[in-house]
DNA sequence: ACTTTACTTTGCAAAGC
DNA sequence: GCTTTAAAAAGTAAAGT
C-alpha cells in the first residue's frame, strides 16, 4: 500500500518579510504595473507574481506578506521578484531580507473511505468538530505537531497551521496511527 | 475594592436583564417552531451556563439565544436545521452556526452529530406521509449509512432524499419540490443524494 | 440537466478601524 | 472582531445556458 505521506502535497505557503524602510504606497501603486491599492477597503498594496505564481501584501511600514505559493523556494523566487520591483522604482532593498514562513497548507490523501461519524466518537467529541449541516470536513486539532487537520468522507485531508514541510508528514502519521488503533482506518 | 464590587452588582444586574430578554426571545422562537416546553427549559439550562461562563461578551444576546435553542433541540433528539431556527430568529445562519460551535466547545456539550433519522417523523407528518413511509425512511437511512454514504452529509438533505424515496416505494408519491420545501434543502441535494442511496440499496426504479 | 461561480471550514501574517 | 490574500478538501446553492 502507498504510504499516505507520499501523497502530501504543498498547496499553499504564507511568508512575511520586510525591507526595513517605509513605502509610499500611492506612489508604488503609480509606478507597479499590475498592482492593486484601495486604502479604504485594506491598508496593504496587493501585487501578484505570474511565475511561480503568488500574491505579496506589500504595506507602508515596509513589511511584506507572500502568499498563494506552493514551496517554500516558489516563496523566495516570488519575494526576490517583488524584491528587483521595489529595486526598479529606485527603493532600496538589502541583498536578501528575512523570509519567515508562517502557514504551510497541505493535502493528502488516505486511500480510503472515512466513517467520520465513527471518527468523531472515536477521537472524542470534546477534541473534534465536525458539523456536516455546516461544513462537510471533520477539523482535528493536533497537539504535536501543533497543527489542524480537516478529514473528509473520501479519505482526503488538508492540513494547515504548521511552519515547516515535515509537519504534515509527522500529523500525517499520527493521524493515520490513531486512526488504525482505533480500528476505523480500513 | 468598592468600585470593582459594584461593577460587579453592575453586570450581574446588566446580565440579569439579559437574561430575561433572551428567555423571552427564547420562548418566542420556540413557539413559533412548536418546540416543546421541556426542551424550551434546557435551552434555557444552556444558557444559563453561557451566562455564567461569560460567552456572552462580545456576541450578541439573540445569536446565542437561538444557539442555545438549536443546541437543545439536538439535545432533546428533536432537532431543528439551522435554516429552520434562522428563520424565526434575527440572526443570520451563519452567525447562529458559528455561535452554536463556541458555545457547545466551551461548555463541553459533546455534541454527537445528528442523525438524519431524527427528521423523518416531523417532515413525513408535514408531508401527511403515513407510518409505512417513515418505517421505509429509516430503513434506506440505516442501511446506506452502514454502507458509508453518510460521511460529510447533510443529516437534512439525506433524510430529505430518503423520504422521496420511501414515498415513491410505498406508492404515496411526494414530489421533489414538497420535499424539499419541508426540508429547506434543494431539489438538486435531494437528487444527489436519492441517486446514491436506490444505488446502495440495489433498487432499480 | 449541465456548467460555472461562489460560499461554507481550517491556518497565518500584515495595519487600521 | 472586521477588512484582504492564497489554496485544498466536499457539500450545498444559485444563476445562466
Amino acid at each position: 500500500m502507498t504510504d499516505p505521506k507520499d501523497t502530501i502535497n504543498i498547496e499553499n505557503v504564507v511568508a512575511s518579510t520586510g525591507i526595513g524602510q517605509e513605502l509610499d504606497l500611492q506612489s508604488v501603486a503609480m509606478d507597479l504595473e499590475g498592482a492593486d491599492y484601495d486604502p479604504e477597503q485594506f491598508p496593504g498594496l496587493v501585487y501578484r507574481t505570474q511565475n511561480p505564481k503568488s500574491a505579496a501584501l506589500i504595506f507602508r511600514s515596509g513589511k511584506i506578506v507572500c502568499t498563494g505559493a506552493k514551496s517554500t523556494d516558489d516563496v523566495h523566487e516570488s519575494l526576490r521578484i517583488v524584491f528587483d520591483k521595489l529595486r526598479e522604482l529606485q527603493i532600496q532593498v538589502n541583498e536578501d531580507p528575512e523570509i519567515v514562513v508562517q502557514n504551510i497548507v497541505t493535502s493528502a490523501d488516505l486511500g480510503r473511505n472515512l466513517n467520520l461519524n465513527a471518527i468523531a466518537i472515536g477521537l472524542g467529541l470534546e477534541n473534534i468538530e465536525y458539523e456536516p449541516e455546516q461544513f462537510p470536513g471533520l477539523v482535528y486539532r493536533l497537539d504535536e505537531p501543533e497543527v489542524v487537520a480537516l478529514l473528509f468522507g473520501s479519505g482526503k485531508l488538508v492540513i494547515t497551521g504548521g511552519k515547516k514541510p515535515v509537519d504534515a508528514e509527522h500529523a500525517v502519521d499520527k493521524i493515520v496511527s490513531r486512526l488504525e488503533d482505533l480500528g476505523l482506518l480500513e | 475594592r468598592l468600585r470593582k464590587w459594584q461593577e460587579r452588582i453592575r453586570t450581574k444586574d446588566a446580565g440579569e436583564r439579559n437574561l430575561q430578554f433572551a428567555l423571552s426571545e427564547t420562548d418566542r422562537m420556540a413557539s413559533s417552531l412548536a418546540i416543546p416546553r421541556s426542551v424550551r427549559e434546557v435551552a434555557c439550562v444552556i444558557y444559563r451556563r453561557a451566562l455564567d461562563e461569560d460567552l456572552i461578551r462580545g456576541r450578541s444576546i439573540e445569536g446565542v439565544a437561538t444557539s442555545t435553542l438549536y443546541a437543545a433541540c439536538r439535545m432533546e433528539g428533536i432537532p431543528r436545521s439551522l435554516e429552520e431556527v434562522a428563520a424565526v430568529s434575527r440572526v443570520e445562519r451563519k452567525e447562529i452556526g458559528r455561535t452554536y460551535r463556541y458555545v457547545a466547545q466551551e461548555l463541553n456539550l459533546e455534541m454527537e452529530p445528528v442523525n438524519p433519522k431524527k427528521y423523518v417523523p416531523r417532515f413525513c407528518s408535514e408531508l401527511e406521509l403515513s407510518e409505512e413511509v417513515q418505517v421505509k425512511a429509516n430503513e434506506i437511512i440505516d442501511t446506506t449509512t452502514e454502507k458509508g454514504l453518510l460521511s460529510g452529509k447533510s443529516p437534512t438533505g439525506y433524510a430529505a432524499a430518503a423520504i422521496y424515496a420511501a414515498s415513491l416505494l410505498c406508492n404515496e408519491k411526494k414530489t421533489q419540490r414538497e420535499v424539499s420545501d419541508v426540508a429547506q434543502v434543494t431539489e438538486v441535494t435531494i437528487r444527489n443524494r436519492y441517486q446514491e442511496q436506490i444505488e446502495a440499496m440495489g433498487i432499480h426504479e
